[in-house]
DNA sequence: ATATTCCTTAGAGTTAACTCTAAGTCAAGA
DNA sequence: TCTTGACTTAGAGTTAACTCTAAGGAATAT
């Protein structure tokens, strides 16, 4: 027998609060089971489930991007082929997300580098000045 | 004599539209020249700090934090402390943000993996067999 | 001359993803 | 018995960061 539980545990498990949990539910992503009174339970099959949802928001999905892929998944093997392109695109667009990130960071750390320079007095100039001396120096 | 830019042409340049540059002005993020009938206008030095304020939100800084920040600036080099501060806090921020997302595209490249065994007929069991099997070879 | 672009204030609308309330019912635990 | 936690529907509230409208006026471009 697997473990069931209910949905303030398992919402506790997954760090999602009962209120999301079926508004998830009632967005199609989650299909937990019932006891014959009606009260919801989940598994094991249901964390391994969310988990995964949540890696997919995670890479920058949105609840539509989501929903469609769920919807594309309760069709069947026969859209796998859809289902690996989206991820593929999802890919994608994480990896240039987290580039572009990277960008960003990479002047922040220079003006960290530059703040540095100003409480050492050491002359630098403008931030602008500074960051134009690196660009020359990375060619 | 400095180019200078009326809204629109430098919302263009910025990537803002003229809303949101007067959204921001209003929010003290921008203090535009004026002309003398009252016209806004931007010069190149406006450039860099939008650039700069949009580096700051590209590493996930919040209008507030921002706002917060600029204050901070305003008040003279006497509060360079407190911003550096704050820039390394967001900083490792980032950087964690950074690391989330590349463990939740980990996942997803395995997924990506999952389905081309799928549509070659290998058999790797339930996605979570295989990302099992995965842990172990890591280990 | 006419259309476009600029200005102002003030406030309403938008979007995503929750988050909560109301109002009423039901069932299990101490 | 009494409290706690589950259920329902339907809809309202929240937050961030815009985004736009209205209404009225001034200047510029074709």
């Amino acid at each position: 027998m697997e473990k069931k539980y209910k949905i303030s545990e398992f919402a506790h498990l997954v760090g999602l609060s009962p209120y999301t949990l079926r508004y998830y539910e009632n967005e199609k992503l989650i299909t937990p089971h019932r006891y014959d009174n009606g009260q919801r339970y989940y598994t094991n099959h249901d964390i391994r489930w969310v988990g995964f949802l949540l890696h997919l928001k995670g890479c920058g999905m949105s609840m539509n991007e989501i929903k469609e892929y769920v919807k594309l998944r309760s069709q069947g093997d026969s859209t796998i082929p859809q289902r690996k392109a989206w991820l593929q695109k999802v890919k994608a667009n994480s990896l240039s997300k987290i580039k572009e990130m990277q960008f960003h960071l990479k002047i922040l750390f220079h003006k960290i580098d530059w703040y540095d320079g100003k409480l050492n007095n050491c002359d630098y100039g403008s931030f602008a000045e500074y960051l134009d001396r690196f660009e020359k120096k990375g060619k």
